[in-house]
DNA sequence: GTGAATTATTGCAAATATACGATATTTTCG
DNA sequence: CGAAAATATCGTATATTTGCAATAATTCAC
């Protein structure tokens, strides 16, 4: 009986909750930072910044992908990541709709 | 070897991780979006508006304790939790400061 | 084709997170 | 004091997350 009963909240928290577990590992912000300081790095890229293993990356990466906040684009032998801005705003929008602080 | 390496990543990320951590239970953005209606709420009155037992809501309400994203006071024998404003805006800073889409 | 380069996937072990019944703790009220 | 009310904690079962070696898959260069 230990299982997360998304069918009891709203889409709407279901899908924060999804940016907010994407954004809930160190690694994971590292990865989008390095991603936000140039338009395209490869995933070889970013291990050689990472401080994890080639799988290990390979995998947060999928995760984020999964989530929206980053896309790809496969150009052999690499793929190509970088940010999706429109998620990052999708996320900004949900975060003021129930939290703003409006200072 | 499977373990959050938080040393790592940066003091700054590991927080950032940390107040995302907390917002990645649709439970628990549910229950700060109630704090956030009105000024202090018995962890009763947020347990009869959610669909989870007791002991459940008083564990998520311990969490966002432990990030600081919600404050409390014991008026036996309740005890009244309302939100840390300061926090959001700390969270909200570091998300600009990483993140910011600057519409 | 063979081998190198790049990335994803698999499989597994360990750590964490989730849910909740049972119980402990604290305080109030009669 | 004894019982009721409110909350936290414990104990436990189950699920999810994390990290990585090993390996698969894809493509290029020769």
């Amino acid at each position: 009986m230990a299982y997360k009963r998304q069918d009891d909240f709203s889409k709407s928290d279901v899908e924060f909750a999804g940016y907010a577990r994407a954004l809930s590992h160190p690694a994971r912000i590292a990865i989008l930072r390095v991603l936000s300081t140039r338009d395209s790095f490869s995933c070889g890229d970013i291990v050689k910044v990472m401080p994890m293993a080639q799988p290990t990356v390979s995998q947060h990466l999928k995760e984020l992908r999964l989530v929206g906040l980053i896309k790809y684009e496969i150009k052999p032998p690499r793929v190509i990541y970088s940010l999706n801005v429109k998620k990052f705003q999708r996320a900004e929008k949900l975060w003021l709709k129930n939290f703003a602080t409006e200072k």
